[in-house]
RNA sequence: GGUCCCGUGGCCGAGUGGUUAGGCAGAGCUCUGCAAAAGCUUCCACAGCAGUUCGAAUCUGCUCGGGACCUCCA
C-alpha cells in the first residue's frame, strides 16, 4: 500500500503526509464571508477540502475540522469608505449586521447540504472570538511585533522579515512589495507599508464594533483565522487548506501572527486549491462573472442553458484535481452530468449483482479488477487525484456493465474481488467522494407517486405484449417529457431513471 | 512593473522521458418492435521554434498567447 502524499505549498513539493499526532488530523480551512452569497468558485475549497476531510477519516485518522465563518466582515483597510463590509451592506439593505449574518450562514450551510459536505467538526464565527483575538494582539504586542497608533494596531513586518522567513509561502521578497504597494488611506499610521493592521480603530460610521485596550474597533483581516485556529488546534496542527488567492497576504500574515504567538509556522502541511475560470478569467466579484450557487441550481442565469443539480457540479470539481483551475461551461458541465450518470447507474447495478460462487473463470479479468481497484488508492494518495481515481473508476465500469448483461461469465471474477468491487465503488463514490443520487439528494419522491409509476409501467407492459406500440410508446414519451426515463432490459425488466 | 503559473484532440480534463488516461460529443457495428441504455471498434492531441537525449507532450532556452497574486477575494 502506498502512503499518502500531498503537494505542500509552503514547501512547493509533494511530501508524505505524517500527522503530528499519530492517528489524528488536525486541519483548518478558510470559511466564508457572509456578507453575501455563495457562488461557484466559493463551491470549490468546500468541496476539495470535505473530500480531503473524508479521506483522511477514511485512512483512519481522526480529524478535527476547523473551518470559520467569517462574521465580522473584513476591514477594507484600503477602502475609500473605511468600513466594514457588513456594516455596508447592512445599511443598503437596512438590515441589522448579524441578521445579514444569519441570513447569509444560513443559506451558505444550506449550500454545503446540497453538496452533501459534511460538517466540520467546528464552525467557529469570528465575532464570537472577539476576545481571542485580542488577547493574540496583546501578545504580539509584547514580544515587540506589534506597534498602537490612534487606537490601531499593526504588525511590524520589517522587523518580523529580519528574524523570519517572511514570504516564503506566497514567494514575496519584502523589499519588492515596498514598491508595489499603494498609497492609500491609514498608510501614514503604518510604519512600513508591507504592515497590516491587528485592530482597526472603528470610524463613526462603523455598526459593528468592540471594546479594546486600545479604544472602540474592530479586528483585522487575518488575526481572526490565527486566534481560531490557535484554539482549536493549537500552536501547530497538521493541515492549512483554502484558496490560491489567500496564500497572500492572508496566509503569509497568518503565518507571522501565529509564527510569534506560538513559535512555530502554524501547520505543517499548506494545501491551496487552484480557481474556477469563465472564459479563462478567475470568477469572483470584482470581475463581474460570478454565478451564484442558487443561480447554477436553477438555471437561471444568462449564462447558463440549463439547471445542474449540486451533484453533477460537486462531480465536475472532482473531475479535475485541486490543484489546477477548472473553466466553467455548459458544454463541460453536461458531459459531468452524464458522465456521472453512467457511473452511477453502473454502482447501482453492480450493488445488485449477485456472485454466484467459485471462480474467477477470467483469470485476466480478475486480475485487471484487483489492479484498478488498488489503483484508486495509489491515486487518492498522491495528493488526493481524484480524477485519476475517477478515471479508474471509469475503467471498471465496462466490466460491471457487461457482467450485468451476462456478457461475462457470473463468476467472471473471484467472490473476493466481487466482494472488493462493490466495497470499493460504495466506498469512494458515497463515502469519499460525497457522491448520492439525484433523487436521494432531491429527495422528491414518495411511495405513492413510486406506486403510480409502478402502475404505468405494468399498463405499459401489457400493451407491449399485445404489440400495442402506440401506447407503450405514448406512455414512454411522456414519461420521458416528466423527466422519468423508462429502459427496457434484455432480461424484461424496466429499468427507470431521472432526467 | 515585480513574483509565479499555465498553453493537451470538437469541449472538459489526467499525465512530467519510452506505455490507450478518463468523461462528453462524432462515426461504425452488435443488441432492440422502436428508443434509450449497454458493449465493441474508430476519428480527432500535446502553442511555435531550437536544443539535450537512442527516445520528449514530459527536460533546457527562446518566441507567441492566456492567467493568478502584488488591493477584498475560495
Amino acid at each position: 500500500m502506498s502512503s499518502l502524499k500531498v503537494y505542500n505549498s509552503y514547501t512547493r513539493q509533494k511530501e508524505t503526509f505524517n500527522s503530528i499526532t499519530p492517528g489524528h488530523v488536525g486541519m483548518y480551512v478558510c470559511g466564508p464571508t457572509v456578507s453575501g452569497e455563495s457562488h461557484l468558485g466559493h463551491a470549490r475549497p468546500f468541496i476539495t477540502f470535505d473530500v480531503i476531510f473524508r479521506y483522511l477519516k477514511h485512512q483512519g485518522y481522526k480529524v478535527r475540522y476547523v473551518r470559520n465563518i467569517t462574521d465580522a466582515g473584513h476591514f477594507e483597510e484600503e477602502g475609500r469608505e473605511a468600513e466594514d463590509k457588513i456594516a455596508t451592506k447592512a445599511q443598503i439593505e437596512k438590515l441589522e449586521p448579524m441578521e445579514l449574518v444569519t441570513k447569509y450562514s444560513n443559506l451558505f450551510h444550506w449550500a454545503m447540504r446540497q453538496f452533501n459536505n459534511l460538517d466540520p467538526s467546528i464552525e467557529p464565527t469570528a465575532t464570537g472570538h472577539i476576545v481571542e483575538q485580542i488577547e493574540m494582539i496583546k501578545t504580539i504586542i509584547e514580544a515587540g511585533y506589534a506597534y498602537a497608533v490612534n487606537g490601531s494596531v499593526y504588525f511590524d513586518v520589517v522587523k518580523y522579515a529580519q528574524h523570519y522567513p517572511y514570504g516564503k509561502l506566497s514567494g514575496r521578497i519584502i523589499d519588492d512589495l515596498l514598491e508595489t504597494t499603494r498609497d492609500l488611506d491609514g498608510q501614514d499610521e503604518k510604519r512600513a507599508k508591507q504592515d497590516f493592521a491587528l485592530w482597526k480603530a472603528a470610524p463613526a460610521e462603523h455598526i459593528m464594533r468592540w471594546q479594546s485596550p486600545w479604544g472602540e474597533g474592530f479586528p483585522g483581516w487575518h488575526i481572526e483565522c490565527s486566534a481560531m485556529a490557535t484554539k482549536y488546534l493549537g500552536g501547530q496542527f497538521d493541515i492549512h487548506g483554502g484558496g490560491m488567492d489567500l496564500m497572500f497576504p492572508h496566509h503569509e500574515s497568518e503565518i507571522a501572527q501565529s509564527t510569534i504567538c506560538n513559535h512555530h509556522v502554524p501547520a505543517r502541511y499548506w494545501l491551496h486549491n487552484n480557481m474556477i475560470t469563465i472564459n479563462g478569467k478567475k470568477m469572483g466579484k470584482s470581475y463581474n462573472n460570478v454565478i451564484k450557487l442558487t443561480e447554477l441550481f436553477s438555471g437561471d442565469h444568462p449564462l447558463l442553458e440549463q439547471a445542474y443539480h449540486p451533484m453533477t457540479v460537486r462531480f465536475f470539481i472532482l473531475q479535475t484535481h485541486y490543484r489546477s483551475t477548472l473553466d466553467f461551461g455548459n458544454e463541460a458541465l453536461q458531459a459531468a452530468q452524464k458522465g456521472l450518470r453512467r457511473l452511477w447507474d453502473a454502482y447501482g447495478h453492480l450493488q445488485n449483482l449477485q456472485h454466484p460462487g467459485g471462480g474467477p473463470s477470467d483469470k485476466a479479468l480478475d486480475e485487471k479488477v484487483l489492479q484498478t481497484i488498488a489503483l484508486m488508492e495509489e491515486h487518492m494518495n498522491d495528493d488526493f487525484n481524484t480524477a485519476k481515481t475517477l478515471a479508474d473508476m471509469f475503467e471498471l465500469v465496462p466490466v460491471i456493465n457487461s457482467l450485468r448483461e451476462k456478457r461475462y461469465a457470473a463468476d467472471a471474477l473471484s467472490g473476493d474481488t466481487f466482494i472488493k468491487l462493490q466495497l470499493a465503488f460504495k466506498t469512494y463514490l458515497e463515502d469519499i467522494f460525497g457522491l448520492q443520487s439525484e433523487q436521494a439528494s432531491a429527495g422528491a419522491d414518495n411511495d405513492r407517486l413510486d406506486a403510480v409509476l409502478q402502475l404505468l409501467i405494468e399498463i405499459r407492459k401489457e400493451a407491449k405484449t399485445r404489440k400495442d406500440f402506440a401506447t407503450s410508446d405514448k406512455i414512454r414519451l411522456q414519461l420521458q417529457e416528466l423527466g422519468v426515463m423508462l429502459k427496457d432490459e434484455k432480461d424484461g425488466s424496466v429499468g427507470i431513471s431521472y432526467l
